[in-house]
DNA sequence: GTTAGCACTCAACCAATGGGAGTGCTAATC
DNA sequence: GATTAGCACTCCCATTGGTTGAGTGCTAAC
């Protein structure tokens, strides 16, 4: 069977009312308000089609059809319309440059979720291919040395490295100058296993000590543990009844609070990512399983080279689509106004 | 009226009950399930007395009773016994020592969750007269400097300092020294405004410099902006039923989400805290409005001297209190264990 | 002071009911 | 051949009314 024009229309026409009421949408409704001057019936038999090709769905006899996943998905990339945001009174996306780049993404998640009224999460930003700036090594007592390391977003990491023997004033400084002079303006990624062992040459004595600051360092940038996830909104959840019955509420709430799902969401997105950064992911396309009854828009963002992170709207599979992602858009322009110029 | 033994046993049988079922309990069920003999008319004239003092209340005429606020502070105040636990099998509350503190407390707010099945919160530790170890500046590029601040507890805080015009190597190492002599060794508290202009004639030119890592230091320590407040098992509250309706729902995810009202329950309780630092709040009197529905338990840990921070339990009204002390009690041993043995 | 007895209240459950929205099918119409 | 009117049918849902059971307060007897 061919999905014609006038099949695509009525299949917007449904997903359209449904988004807006929420409500199984019926073949009187279709008919009436349309421009398609046809009866009740003849969208009957389309709908009838429609179901067949399974782009839509009969939640019980008698009555009218849901968009299933893959209808919801042709919609998004097909028919859904650039939406001009008017830009004036509604929304004051007004982001507020903070001293710490958390609070600003905190902001923009609470902006996010309270201007969608769906939930919203947004990841600390992480910092791939960022150089190293500078490194400072000092002595905490005998045992343990303190490792700083400032990359050039001017974000801080800091490690402790435990040490077997005290290690005096001039060695510290002798490493210090070593590790700066061969690590700074190089990123993580270009540390290869070369130059770990031409530094432990370099380092003599102390090539162990060398090799421990080295991992520490590697770690202290790739560890994927300080990844922070904020949420924002969660709360939206309860205004969809689809999502907040006590079971799928629970679901999510856990989901929103473990944020170990979230994350592999935002990885996936991340890789998958296209050029607009924004991706859309409708119910069981989702990598979570306990995601089947929500989507989830994502839009990746970016303050500077390599430093880059994940921010995101989660709500029902019913989400006026067409709003989420202009709001989104407009968000990372406002990320990039405060950012980009520095 | 006075509240003579019998009408005390009455009460406590009532409370037992209500916790064990969370159904108003009947004059029946007393008069059956306690060892008094007397007949469910007795107690009914006894529970209209104790109704009339304020100690519990009918949700509707034709039901039984159910405790009041006041009625559930006399039993956690005088009638709680302290259960002992069985530690064996029903537990396994091994905290695993992790790398970052951090990581031990999340673990720890997790298994309060689940062992107690109700929520569960704590906050990151705090630095009450924590000493300084040492302080490190470190030029980052021509107007910034790092500083990097190491206290007893290898706690690391970092802030950057703006300055006006370059600092040359050798400025540099003379600060450090400068800072460190003077700071190393003494906690915040004893950072006095003697001690600062001291420090200031001693920089000479760099005075407003040392003035500026002063206030960053003195920032970074006492700052409440990084208290961070973990939550785990949130959807605990789905488990009863009187909690879990949407509005109610909604609000305290909204709490646990927001987190500056669990902060303000956190200060409180420290600010009161007994001696054995396990405070109790019920329904109305904590200074949370939200809250009205629950109670929250808390406890102060203390890492080590001057670092402190609080585990909390938010569960419903009709919470196993003694099951809950006990439990958060045997946790407090155990963190206690973990890091007393430093 | 205690208890048995009784009338009363109220929530909760259940079954029956009827309306409404929507469908699929068929036969007539364009 | 596509479209439409008509109709029987299905299923949800809100309403109703009746019943049950747990519990109470009160009174009178023990």
């Amino acid at each position: 069977m061919e999905l014609d024009e006038r099949k695509l229309k009525i299949l917007q026409a449904i997903i359209r009312n449904y988004l807006e009421t929420g409500e199984p949408v019926g073949s009187r409704t279709i008919s009436k308000y349309t421009d398609l001057n046809l009866s009740s019936a003849t969208i009957r038999n389309e709908m009838a089609d429609l179901e067949e090709m399974g782009y839509i769905i009969q939640p019980h006899t008698s009555a009218g059809r849901i968009p299933s996943d893959k209808g919801y998905r042709l919609y998004v990339d097909t028919m859904m319309e650039d939406k001009v945001r008017e830009v004036d009174a509604k929304m004051e996306m007004v982001l507020q440059k903070a001293d710490k780049v958390e609070k600003v993404l905190k902001q923009a998640a609470k902006v996010l979720a309270t201007s969608t009224q769906y939930a919203a999460m947004v990841t600390s930003p992480r910092y791939k291919g960022s150089k190293i700036k500078f490194i400072q090594l000092s002595r905490v007592d005998d045992k343990q040395i303190l490792a700083v390391l400032v990359t050039e977003g001017n974000t801080i990491k800091n490690r402790i490295v435990h040490v077997d023997e005290p290690l005096d004033e001039e060695m510290m400084l002798k490493l210090n100058i070593l590790l700066n002079s061969s690590l700074a303006g190089t990123s993580v990624q270009d540390i290869n296993l070369a130059m770990i062992t031409k530094l432990k040459q370099q380092a003599g004595i102390h090539s162990d000590l060398v090799a421990g600051v080295v991992d520490a360092v590697a770690d202290a940038i790739v560890t994927d543990e300080d990844v922070e996830i904020y949420t924002s909104g969660t709360q939206n959840i309860f205004k969809y009844p689809e999502l907040s019955d006590h079971e799928r509420a629970s679901e999510i709430i856990n989901l929103f609070e473990e944020k170990q799902p979230l994350s592999d969401i935002v990885r996936e997105s991340e890789a998958v990512g296209d050029e607009t950064g924004i991706q859309i992911y409708i119910g069981s396309e989702a990598p979570v399983e306990t995601m089947q009854d929500c989507s989830v828009v994502t839009a990746t963002y970016k303050l500077e080279e390599g430093v880059k992170g994940t921010i995101g709207i989660i709500g029902p599979k019913r989400m006026d689509y067409e709003n989420v992602v202009s709001t989104i858009k407009q968000l990372m322009q406002e990320l990039d106004r405060l950012y980009k110029k520095d």
